[in-house]
RNA sequence: CGGGGCGUAGCGCAGCCUGGUUAGCGCACCAGACUGGGGGUCUGGUGGUCGUGGGUUCAAAUCCCGCCGCCCCGACCA
């Protein structure tokens, strides 16, 4: 095979180069699937040579996969700059005092990666850095002339995940963008918080990915105002709905839809019904041969709240499920933990497992009630008796019942949108990126303080905006390959185009290094497939590793001075002359969001 | 943490139930020849503590016990 040159050694300037010879580039791709990986974005970067498995959920990035994480990074860190943040760099390994003074040394439990030094004194791992930002403001911030403040980093997180699955999406360690906004005020806040929302969506557009903004639960930390930003995928592990027809998008733990109308109570009185051994739903609609939304189905959760156990009855439509964050939120939100409870637990309460209804119960200190907002219409539905083998008909929320009233169940496919009406569509999602106020909740306990014009000492207000930079990768592979591998957006493609000589003609192969060199003197990163391959295993590479353009120098064309530009998310090539090749690939890598490097050509 | 599955060459697997030559196949890898636009063909090769520790047995990849690791479903989460 024609090589260049003797020497084996390539040049300084070749080592400074961006370009890369596939013979000497460390991809090392794989013809089958390594039986530990399930989801498409495992496999393809498995077999692509972007990563491997160090342990469960520790991944090394090899050189394909350092690019693109690469290439995220400097997005996300250009705009993260543009938009007035400020880059920092904190510890991964923390000691203990910090989450001990928020109280999440505690708190965090198990996820925490904790260990201790020669002196006995403990360390943990970073899993997210509130407190230590926090503290490295607290301790030089005076006044409110100092603020506000948007300070950033980019580092490993760890955290022991309970179950680290699909290769990059959930890990153990990853590599991920936090920052965190200081402000004098409420409305100021508000404006940084803005002001990270508008970077986000200027990130995730210019990775070119499909994503939503949604309204998210906020979780343990608290906090009113939050937004995920989802990246589109069948794969994704959170379910999401969005309005068809205006700007509505939230997670399903939290998705409202439009409360029903509400009718005058009906004036049916109650009436039993006998039910021998129907316990169901499916069962009870089959026998009494009603629908199952005539229905009204009970669900009993065991709730833990600060070590004390406690129940809450929850009633949603019979074709309805209870959606298990709305009723923690019901019930008062951050540190409570639910769970299914057994009907031993039911009969203990004085229940009747598979018979139970709204009408009569009365909350007690022991027992919630809560009941879906569905349900209040006015109208009669069919439910437990409270009574072994009974149902009843004509049981009226609000007449006969006194439970408390709030939203509970899933919403759906089709649920009418709470802000206008639309219809909802479901859709799954990689959460991406996560943006809070987080008010005063770290500030506060951590006495992070300042001066107002007034000499008032008040806490700072806070904020933190997230990205999961690793898991990125992974999103975009989940959200954009086929059956050949992986189609990388241009913009953090490893490379921007590979050079492909088909056949082992010498003529061919010199005309198609003289494209690749030209290419990479242009600013444009190119692989360069040397290898002494078949042409079949050359194309199969390129698909799989997923490069946006591939360039075919083949006998045919080049016979009426053509080369074949393949876009790799495209059927039929384009056939350009080679005169006007090198135009044509930097037009195009630009047009699609992609990044030239500075030209090396004089 | 509950349920299920897996661990044999770099990768994918067979062998195990019913113990018994030198542990086998495909891919990859090395050498040579042919071939040269979708993972090509032929010839000859290299490569194994059968996850690990113990036990049973004349004999263990195979049977028994412990441990470790990985994957999937669930509970939990960026």
């Amino acid at each position: 095979m024609p090589k260049e040159g003797a020497n084996p050694w390539p040049s300084l300037y070749m080592l400074c180069t961006l370009a890369m010879r596939y013979s000497s580039a460390f991809i090392p791709t794989l013809k089958e699937i390594p039986r530990d990986a399930t989801t498409p974005s495992h496999i393809l970067l498995l077999r692509g040579g972007f990563i491997r498995m160090v342990g469960a959920g520790i991944y090394e990035m090899l050189p394909l996969g350092h690019r693109v994480l690469r290439k995220i990074t400097e997005i996300v860190r250009e705009e993260m700059d543009r938009a007035g943040a400020q880059e920092v760099l904190m510890p991964a390994l923390l000691p203990r005092q910090y989450f001990e003074e928020t109280g999440r040394w505690d708190l965090y439990g198990e996820v925490l990666f904790r260990l201790r030094d020669r002196k006995g004194g403990d360390y943990h791992l970073g899993p997210t850095h509130e407190e230590i930002i926090t503290d490295m403001v607290r301790r030089e911030v005076r006044s409110y002339r100092q603020l506000p403040l948007n300070l950033y980093q980019i580092q490993m997180k760890y955290r022991d995940e309970p179950r680290p699955r699909a290769g990059l999406l959930r890990c153990r360690e990853f590599l991920m963008k936090d920052a965190y906004s200081f402000d004098v005020d409420e409305k100021s806040a508000l404006a940084s918080y803005e002001n990270m929302r508008e970077a986000y969506h200027r990130i995730f557009r210019r990775l070119g990915l499909a994503y939503r903004v949604v309204e998210a639960d906020s979780g343990a930390i608290g906090g009113e105002t939050s937004a995920e930003f989802q990246v589109l995928a069948q794969t994704g592990e959170d379910a999401i709905v969005a309005c068809t027809a205006c700007q509505y998008a939230a997670n399903v733990e939290v998705a409202s839809s439009q409360a029903p109308s509400r009718g005058p109570l009906s004036e049916l009185p109650i009436e039993r019904l006998y039910t021998p051994g129907q316990t169901t739903i499916e069962a009870v609609s089959r026998f009494l041969g009603v629908p199952a939304h005539q229905t009204i189905k009970a669900l009993l959760f065991r709730v833990i709240r600060e070590k004390r156990v406690s129940y809450a009855l929850v009633f949603v439509r019979g074709d309805d499920e209870a959606q298990e964050t709305k009723v923690i939120n019901a019930l008062g939100g951050a540190g409570i933990e639910i769970a299914m409870a057994t009907p031993e637990e039911a009969q203990k309460l004085g229940l009747v497992p598979g018979y139970i209804g709204p009408q009569g119960l009365r909350p007690s200190s022991e027992l919630d009630v809560l009941i879906d907002r569905s349900l209040d219409t006015g109208q009669g539905w069919i439910c437990g008796a409270n009574e072994e083998n009974h149902h009843v008909r004509n049981v009226v929320i609000g007449r006969d019942t006194h439970g408390r009233i709030a939203e509970l169940r899933v919403v759906r496919s089709g649920d009418p949108c709470p802000r206008c009406g639309g219809r909802l569509e479901s859709y799954r999602g990689i959460e991406g990126g996560h943006i809070f106020v987080l008010g005063t909740h770290y500030s506060a306990k951590m006495r992070c303080t300042f001066l107002d014009r007034d000499g008032q000492e008040k806490p700072v207000i806070m904020g933190c905006y997230g990205i999961g930079i690793s898991r990125l990768v992974a999103a975009a592979v989940e959200q954009s390959h086929d059956e050949d591998g992986i189609i990388w957006p241009m913009s953090i493609a490893p490379y921007h185009a590979i050079v492909i000589p088909a056949g082992n003609d010498e003529a061919l192969f010199q005309e198609a290094q003289a494209i690749y060199r030209s290419l990479d003197e242009q600013g444009v990163e190119v692989l360069f497939d040397d290898r002494d391959e078949r042409p079949g295993v050359k194309f199969k590479d390129a698909d799989l590793i997923g490069i946006p353009l591939r360039i075919v120098v083949g006998k045919k064309g080049l016979s009426e001075g053509k080369a074949e530009v393949k876009a790799r998310r495209e059927k039929e090539p384009h056939w350009v002359a080679l005169a006007e090749l090198l135009g044509w690939v930097r037009t195009r890598i630009e047009k699609e969001g992609g990044r030239l490097r500075e030209s090396k050509a004089r």
